[in-house]
RNA sequence: GGGUGGUUAGCUCAGCUGGUAGAGCAUUCGCUUGACGUGCGAAAGGUCACAAGUUCGAAUCUUGUACCACCCACCA
C-alpha cells in the first residue's frame, strides 16, 4: 500500500537509489530472477552506451544532465526490452582547464607549478581531481543514472593512459603521427601551443597603421581634392539622392555630385554633407557648402565633406556620426577621414607602398608584399624586388599576387609575415618558388627578439608604441586609424592574447582518417540525428586540417617521445626556428632518424627479464627485490618450474618479446635461455647467468657442465648477446675455479664475470652477495661515476649566525673537530678531492684528507655566493633592513642584494663545475664546498626545486652523494591534446575490462549536446575506427565503427533564450529544482516535447508542472492499489480471455494496445519527446480523467450510506473485470513511463501485486507488447 | 564568404510518411465530502512569417523572399 497524501518524491528516491545500488540491477552482468529462471542469457543481445564524460574537476551542471537523462533513457528502454545493457560511465583530466584551475588553486596557498616540480604537481592534481569529482559521481547517482559505477573511468588511469600512449606509438609507426614545424597558436602566458578551439575572441578597438613601405602613393588623389577645395570658401552642389541605396533610410547626409562635374580619373566624386536638414534634401535642391574634409579609402574612392557654412553644431561629432553609418552599411577599414585642417601632405604623401595594419611589430618579420592578381593598382609591381625603406634601414621586398587579398580591404596590399600570421604562411605554402624564409621575430615569452633591432626585449605591445613615435617622427606612418574595430584571438582559460608562432609540434595526419571516417557515415553505418548535422560533420571531415596534438603542459599524458640527449628549439640568427637534439640540428625529417625513439618505456632503462631456475629459488629471493627496484623487470612464469622440461621453458618465454633486453637468469633458467635465444635467434642486450652451473653437483654432471659450457653455442651466443656476465660460485669440489676461469677465458673473452669465493651452498648461493654487484650491471649508463659532496666545518660566523659567502673566515675549534669526526664515516675509494677554494673549505679538506692521503685541487667555481652588502650582517640585522625577504626565507631567490652574485649566476657557476668534472675523467671524487653551492647540486642533479633545496639544506660535514650521468634518452616534456584521449574514449573504456571489447563495441548510440560534435564526436570518428581496425585487421565496416547511431541533444537554455552560465548568473541549478520537485520531475522537463538537436528552454514552470503529473500518477495507482486490494492474488492469476469487458473497458483496451505500439515506436525512433508527450497525455487526460471516473461506479462495495452494493453475480463479474483492467493498465503505464520517470514507477511498481514471471524490479520487468 | 536551424494560441514549444490545428504555462467561468485543489469540469484564444508552385486537398512537399538564432572560415 502507498502512504496517503500527495507524492513525496525526496524521501521515496532515497530509499529507490539505496535500493537498485544494493542490488547492483546497473550492472549489465546482473541477472534478474526471472532470467535466472528462464532460459540461459548467454546470447542476449547488448545495448551499450559510452557516457560523454565530465571534467573530473567540477560539478555537474544541466548540460550534463540533460545528457544523462537520455543516456539512461535509452538504457532503461532496451534493459526493458531485454538486452543486456551497459552504461559506461567517466571523468575527463580536461587538460588546460584543470591546470589552469589548479594553478589557482595553489596560487591561494602561495605555492606555484614550477616551485612544486612536475611530479609533486601531477600528484596533487591528481588528487585534486579525483576529490572533485566525488561530488559529481554521487550526483550522477542521484539523478538515477543507471551507469555501472564499478565500472567507471579516468582518463588518466593507468590502463587508460596506457592504451592512449599505445595509440601514439602505433600512429607513430604507420606515419599518422609527424614532428614538424607549422604555425601554431602559442599563448605566451600559458607557455603552450594550443588548438583553434583552445581559443577564442575578444572583441577589440587597435589602431590600424597605415604605413608606408617603399613607392605607390595612391593618396595623391586626396592631395588633388584638398588642393582643389581647400582654400575655398563655398561649392555648389547639386544634390542627387536622398536616401541610402537600399532605399530605406533617410541620412543626415546625402550623397550626389559636384555641380559641374568633379570628376577623377575612376568616376564621379561622391560628396557627404553635414548641417544640412534632411527635407530639403529629400526633395532634391542645389547646395551651397563649406568643402570641410575628405573620406578616403584608400582604393582610389574619394569623397568631399561638405559642411553648411550655417551649421552651427558640433562639425567633428557630425564628421564621427557619418563614419558609423559608412562603416555600418559596409565594414570597409579602408575608410578614414582626414579634415583639411590635419592634411600635412608635404610630410607624408610620397612614394611608397602602403600598407595597412594593426601589427607593425611583425613587420621585421616580413618576406614579401602581397596584393590581389586582379588589382590593376599594382599590376606592374608583381613578381618584382624592391628596397625599401623600414625602421632598421632598408630592406629588399618582392610582391607577390595570390588571391587571399582583397583588392577592396585596406590599400589592397599585405605584408606577408609567415611566421606571424596563419594566413600568411598559408600564403608562403602557396608561393614556394618564391621560398619564404619564415622569420620569427617574437620570442616564446611574446616579447621581441634579435631580428627586431633596436625595438629587440619590447613586449609586443610596447614595440608597438615605440613603433609608432618612430615612424611618426621618420615619416613612415601615413595614417593611424584610432578607432578601427577588430577581433583578438585569445587563450579561452587565461584570456591572454595569442601569439601565432612557428614551432615543433607532434601532428596528427589526419587525411587518411578523416577519409575513413567520412565514408564510415556516408554509407549509414554511423547515423546522425538530427539529419541536418550530417551535413556539418561531413563539412568538417573536408575541411579540417592536421591536428597538432602536443600541449606545453604538465597535467596530462606525457607524450611517449624521447630525444636523443637534449632538445631545444630556437630562433636562428636569420629568424628561422630550428630544433636541436643533442648537438644535431634538424634540417628536414631525415634527420630525426635514430634521435628519436617512440614509446612509453623508457628507454634509458632496457626491459629486464627474470629467468627463474628449477624451483624458483631466485625467483623467490632476489627477483621481488629486483622488481622493486626496477618496477620494469618482469619474471617470467614457467609451468612446472619444480621440475621444468626445456619445453615448459620455451613455452612459458614464448610470452614475452625478449628481443634487445636484458636478461638475468639463474640456475637451469641459464640453460634454458641460451637454447632458446640461440634457437630463436633473438638479439639480447646483456644476458646475465647466475651460478650456471650449480644445477651439476655431482662430479659426472660436473663434467658435463664444464662440457656443457663448451657446448653452450659460444659462438652464435656472441653473435646474439651484446654483453654476458657470469655470476657463480667456486665451492664445487668436483670442478676447480680454475677450470672454469680457463673455460670461460677462453670461450667468452668478452663476459664479463664476478666470483664468489664463500657460496655456502650450490643451489642457494648467498644471496647478499649479488645485489651490490647486480644493481652496476644494471646502470645502463655509468659513464660519469658518482660524485660525494662535503660541507665545510663550522666557522665563527656559522655560530654567530652571519652571513658569510665570500667573506673569507678559518674554521673554528668546533669546526675542525666535526672534521675530523668525519674521517671515520669517509669511504676510502675516493680518486681526488676538489675544494673550494675558501679557508674553512680548504681546512676541511686537508683534515679529511689525513687519511685519504689525495691530491686535493682548488676550483673557484666551487666559491659560496657573494652576498655583497649582506656580508657579515646577522640574520637580525637581515630581518631589520629587509624584513619582507626575511619573512619570506627566500635569500636564495630573490635577496636584496645590492652588490653581489645573482642566483643565477651561481646556478650557471655550478652548472660549469659539473660540466668540468663530467669531461675531467674522475670517477669518484669527493667535493668540499658551501651550502649555498651544495643547494645548487641538489637542484641540478637531485631534481629539487628551488623550495625543496632550501628545506633541504645540508649541516656541516654532511655528506652526500650525487650521480653525474645524464640518462641518454630524454624524454618530450610535452602533454597530449585532451581530444586525442577522449577521441578514442569508447575503444579505451572498453579495452580495460577484459571481454568488453568484444561484447559491447560497437557501442549502439552516442548521445551529447549537438555543441560538441565537431570537438569530439568527429574526432572518435577518426580515432576509434582506426584503432579497432589494428585490433583486428579483418574487422569488417560494421565491427569498427564506435557507435551506431550519434544523437545530438539541444542546448539547455534559460527563459529568456539565453544559455546558461555561470558568469551571467542566469543558471539553474539542478539539485536545487531536484530538492524542490523531485528527480523525476526534473528528468521528465528535460525531454517531454523536445526534439534531437533544437535547444530547449528549461525554467521552473516545466518542473513544477511535470511534478504536478508525478503527483497525479500517485494519486491514481493509489486509487488503483485501493480497489483491487481485495482481490489482488485472484487478479493476477486471472486470464484475460476469460473476462467480461464492457464498451468502456473495450475502448480501454485498444486505447492501451495503440499506446504501447506508439511508444515503442516512438522510442525506437528517438522521438523521445513526442513519446512523452503522448504517456502524459493518455495517462492524465484519458486513463485518470476518463476511464477512472467512468468505471468508479463499478468498483464501489458500498454507496454513500455504507450499504453494500454491486453484490449480484453480473455486478461481481463486472467489477472483477474493472479491477483487472485498471491494474492492467497501470502495470502498462509504469512500464512504459519507467524509462523517463524512474523512481516512481519503481516505487509503485514495488507496491503491485506482483505476477510470477515478472522480475524483483520494473528495471527488468518486461516491455509491455501489444 | 560558406553552412545549419528557426518563424505555429499571450508566453514556451510539439506536430512535417499532406486530409478540417495540439500541449504546458497564463487567462475567463464553474466545482467543498469517497485517488488527487500539485485537483475536476468547461471556455476563450491561431487565415501555422510572406509569396509562388505541386495537389481534389499544404502548417506539412518544391522554389523564392524577409526576419531571428547559431556554427565554420576570414578580418592584412
Amino acid at each position: 500500500m502507498l502512504p496517503k497524501g500527495p507524492y513525496q518524491p525526496q524521501t521515496t528516491e532515497e530509499e529507490i537509489l539505496d535500493f537498485w545500488l544494493k542490488n547492483k540491477f546497473y550492472s549489465p552482468e546482473y541477472k534478474s530472477q526471472k532470467e535466472l529462471s528462464t532460459t540461459n542469457d548467454e546470447n542476449r543481445e547488448t545495448f551499450s552506451i559510452v557516457l560523454p564524460p565530465p571534467n573530473a574537476n567540477g560539478n555537474l551542471h544541466l548540460g550534463h544532465m540533460s545528457g544523462y537523462v537520455y543516456q539512461d533513457l535509452m538504457g532503461r528502454y532496451y534493459r526493458m526490452k531485454g538486452k543486456k545493457v551497459l552504461l559506461l560511465p567517466g571523468k575527463d583530466h580536461a587538460g588546460i582547464l584543470t591546470e589552469v584551475v589548479f594553478e589557482k588553486e595553489l596560487e591561494k596557498e602561495g605555492l606555484s607549478k614550477k616551485s612544486l616540480g612536475r611530479e609533486e604537481f601531477y600528484k596533487r592534481c591528481y588528487d585534486f581531481c579525483i576529490k572533485n569529482s566525488e561530488n559529481a559521481r554521487r550526483q550522477e547517482r542521484n539523478i538515477g543514472l543507471s551507469a555501472d559505477f564499478d565500472r567507471e573511468l579516468f582518463t588518466l588511469d593507468p590502463k587508460i593512459v596506457d592504451e592512449v600512449l599505445k595509440a601514439f606509438e602505433l600512429m607513430y609507426e604507420d606515419k599518422l603521427v609527424y614532428r614538424d614545424k607549422r604555425i601554431i597558436n602559442w599563448c605566451p602566458r600559458c607557455q603552450s601551443a594550443l588548438a583553434d578551439i583552445d581559443t577564442e575572441f575578444k572583441d577589440s578597438v587597435s589602431p590600424f597603421f597605415y604605413f608606408k613601405y617603399g613607392f605607390l602613393d595612391p593618396e595623391i588623389d586626396a592631395i588633388k581634392i584638398k588642393n582643389d577645395f581647400s582654400q575655398m570658401d563655398e561649392v555648389k552642389w547639386i544634390f542627387e539622392r536622398s536616401s541610402s541605396p537600399d532605399g530605406k533610410e533617410i541620412y543626415p547626409f546625402a550623397v550626389g555630385t559636384i555641380d559641374g562635374g568633379y570628376q577623377i580619373e575612376t568616376g564621379e566624386m561622391i560628396v557627404h554633407c553635414i548641417g544640412y536638414d534632411n527635407e530639403k534634401l529629400i526633395k532634391g535642391d542645389v547646395i551651397v557648402g563649406k568643402p570641410y574634409a575628405i573620406m578616403m579609402r584608400l582604393n582610389k574612392k574619394f569623397s568631399l565633406i561638405l559642411s553648411n557654412p550655417k551649421f552651427d553644431g558640433d562639425l567633428d561629432k557630425e564628421l564621427t556620426k557619418l563614419w558609423k553609418v559608412a562603416e555600418s552599411k559596409k565594414r570597409d577599414a579602408g575608410i578614414h577621414f582626414i579634415k583639411f585642417e590635419d592634411f600635412p601632405e608635404d610630410k607624408y604623401y610620397t612614394n611608397g607602398f602602403v600598407l595597412g595594419t594593426v601589427r607593425p611589430e611583425t613587420k621585421f618579420g616580413d618576406t614579401a608584399l602581397a596584393v590581389d592578381p586582379d588589382d590593376g593598382r599594382y599590376k606592374d609591381f608583381v613578381g618584382k624586388e624592391f628596397e625599401v625603406k623600414t625602421l632598421l634601414g632598408t630592406s629588399k621586398i618582392k610582391v607577390i599576387a595570390d588571391n587571399a587579398v582583397d583588392e577592396s580591404f585596406g590599400t589592397g596590399m599585405v605584408k606577408v609575415t609567415p611566421a606571424h600570421s596563419p594566413e600568411d604562411w598559408d600564403i608562403a605554402k602557396r608561393h614556394p618558388d618564391e621560398a619564404f624564409p619564415e622569420k620569427q621575430v617574437i620570442d616564446f615569452n611574446g616579447k621581441m627578439n634579435h631580428l627586431a633591432g633596436k625595438y629587440e626585449g619590447l613586449s609586443v605591445k610596447e614595440a608597438r608604441k615605440v613603433m609608432l613615435q618612430d615612424m611618426k617622427t621618420n615619416g613612415m606612418l601615413v595614417y593611424l586609424d584610432e578607432n578601427y574595430e577588430n577581433r583578438i584571438r585569445i587563450c579561452e582559460r587565461c584570456k591572454h592574447p595569442i601569439e601565432p608562432l612557428i614551432s615543433y609540434q607532434w601532428f596528427v595526419d589526419t587525411e587518411p582518417l578523416k577519409k575513413e571516417a567520412k565514408r564510415l557515415v556516408e554509407v549509414g553505418l554511423t547515423e546522425i540525428m538530427p539529419e541536418g548535422k550530417k551535413k556539418t560533420y561531413l563539412q568538417w571531415m573536408e575541411s579540417q586540417e592536421d591536428w597538432c596534438i602536443t600541449r606545453q603542459l604538465w597535467w596530462g599524458y606525457r607524450v611517449p617521445v624521447w630525444y636523443k640527449g637534449e632538445h631545444s628549439q630556437y630562433i636562428t640568427e636569420t629568424g628561422e626556428v630550428k630544433e636541436k637534439i643533442g648537438d644535431k640540428v634538424i634540417n628536414n625529417p631525415e634527420d630525426y632518424e635514430g634521435l628519436i625513439y617512440v614509446g612509453h618505456d623508457n628507454p634509458n632503462v632496457p626491459q629486464i627479464y627474470l629467468i627463474p631456475g628449477k624451483h624458483g629459488y631466485m625467483s623467490r629471493k632476489i627477483f621481488p627485490e629486483i622488481v622493486e627496484k626496477y618496477p620494469n623487470a618482469v619474471t617470467a612464469e614457467i609451468e612446472n618450474i619444480d621440475e621444468p622440461s626445456q619445453e615448459d621453458y620455451a613455452n612459458g618465454l614464448k610470452e614475452y618479446d625478449l628481443k634487445n633486453s636484458v636478461i638475468i637468469a639463474h640456475s637451469m633458467g641459464c640453460s634454458a635461455i641460451i637454447n632458446y635465444i640461440s634457437e630463436k635467434n633473438i638479439p639480447i642486450e646483456k644476458l646475465v647467468l647466475i651460478a650456471p652451473k650449480l644445477i651439476f653437483k655431482e662430479k659426472d654432471k660436473a663434467k658435463r657442465y664444464t662440457k656443457m659450457l663448451e657446448d653452450l653455442r659460444f659462438d652464435k651466443l656472441k653473435t646474439l648477446v651484446k654483453e654476458l656476465v657470469i655470476i657463480y660460485s667456486d665451492n664445487d669440489e668436483h670442478v676447480t675455479l680454475e677450470d672454469i676461469n680457463e673455460s670461460i677465458k677462453k670461450q667468452l673473452p668478452y663476459a664479463e664475470y664476478a666470483l664468489q669465493k664463500d657460496a655456502d651452498h650450490f643451489a642457494t648461493p648467498k644471496l647478499d652477495i649479488f645485489p651490490q654487484y647486480l644493481w652496476k650491471l644494471l646502470e645502463n649508463q655509468n659513464k660519469y661515476g658518482e660524485i660525494s659532496v662535503l660541507r665545510h666545518g663550522e666557522t665563527e660566523y656559522n655560530k654567530l649566525g652571519k652571513f658569510h659567502g665570500i667573506t673569507d673566515i678559518e674554521l673554528n675549534q668546533i669546526g675542525e673537530q666535526q672534521a675530523q669526526n668525519a674521517i671515520e664515516k669517509l669511504d676510502s675509494n675516493y680518486d681526488v678531492i676538489i675544494t673550494s677554494p675558501l679557508k674553512r673549505a680548504h681546512q676541511t679538506a686537508n683534515i679529511v684528507n689525513e687519511k685519504l692521503g689525495l691530491e686535493i685541487i682548488e676550483n673557484e667555481l666551487l666559491k659560496e655566493r657573494n652576498f655583497g652588502n649582506l656580508e657579515g650582517l646577522t640574520w637580525e640585522e637581515f630581518t631589520d633592513k629587509h624584513p619582507e625577504e626575511a619573512s619570506k626565507n627566500n635569500i636564495d631567490f630573490q635577496p636584496a642584494l645590492e652588490k653581489g652574485e645573482s642566483i643565477e649566476a651561481v646556478e650557471k657557476r655550478v652548472e660549469e663545475f659539473i660540466d668540468w668534472l663530467r669531461k675531467s675523467g674522475y670517477k669518484n671524487p669527493l667535493i668540499v664546498t658551501h651550502a649555498g653551492i651544495i643547494r645548487i647540486f641538489e637542484r641540478k642533479l637531485n631534481n629539487l626545486t628551488p623550495e625543496q633545496s632550501r628545506e633541504n639544506d645540508p649541516k656541516n660535514l654532511e655528506l652526500r652523494n650525487y650521480s653525474l650521468n645524464k640518462p641518454e634518452w630524454i624524454q618530450d616534456e610535452d602533454v597530449l591534446d585532451t581530444w586525442f584521449s577522449s577521441g578514442q574514449w569508447p575503444y579505451l573504456t572498453l579495452m580495460v575490462k577484459e571481454g568488453d571489447f568484444e561484447e559491447f563495441y560497437p557501442t549502439q548510440v552516442m548521445e551529447t549536446g549537438w555543441d560538441i560534435l565537431l570537438f569530439w564526436v568527429t574526432r572518435m570518428m577518426l580515432l576509434n575506427p582506426y584503432r579497432a581496425k589494428k585490433l583486428n585487421t579483418d574487422a569488417t565496416d560494421e565491427q569498427i565503427v564506435p557507435f551506431k547511431d550519434v544523437y545530438l541533444h539541444g542546448l539547455v537554455l534559460d527563459k529568456n533564450g539565453v544559455k546558461m552560465s555561470k558568469s551571467k548568473g542566469n543558471g539553474i541549478d539542478p539539485f536545487e529544482m531536484m530538492q524542490k520537485y523531485g528527480t523525476d520531475a526534473l528528468r521528465y522537463s528535460f525531454v517531454k516535447g523536445n526534439s534531437a538537436g533544437q535547444n530547449y528552454r528549461l525554467y521552473e514552470e516545466k518542473v513544477s508542472s511535470n511534478r504536478n503529473f508525478c503527483n497525479k500518477i500517485w494519486n491514481a495507482s493509489k486509487f488503483v492499489l485501493f480497489n483491487i486490494e481485495d482481490s489482488a492474488d485472484k487478479l493476477i492469476n486471472s486470464d484475460r480471455s476469460e473476462l467480461e469487458f464492457t464498451q468502456d473497458d473495450t475502448e480501454m483496451l485498444e486505447h492501451i494496445d495503440n499506446l504501447i505500439e506508439e511508444t515503442t515506436r516512438r522510442l525506437d525512433e528517438f522521438k523521445f519527446g513526442i513519446a512523452a508527450d503522448e504517456l502524459y497525455e493518455s495517462f492524465w487526460h484519458y486513463f485518470a480523467d476518463i476511464y477512472l471516473e467512468k468505471i468508479k461506479t463499478r468498483l464501489y462495495t458500498k454507496d454513500r450510506e455504507g450499504n453494500p452494493i454491486n453484490t449480484s453475480d453480473e455486478e461481481i463479474k463486472s467489477r472483477f473485470a474493472a479491477q483487472w483492467l485498471i491494474l492492467y493498465s497501470l502495470e502498462t503505464y509504469l512500464k512504459l513511463l519507467h524509462p523517463f520517470i524512474p523512481f516512481l514507477t519503481e516505487k509503485i511498481w514495488l507496491s503491485l501485486p506482483k505476477r510470477e514471471e515478472e522480475a524483483e524490479t520494473i528495471m527488468y520487468s518486461n516491455w509491455p507488447e501489444s
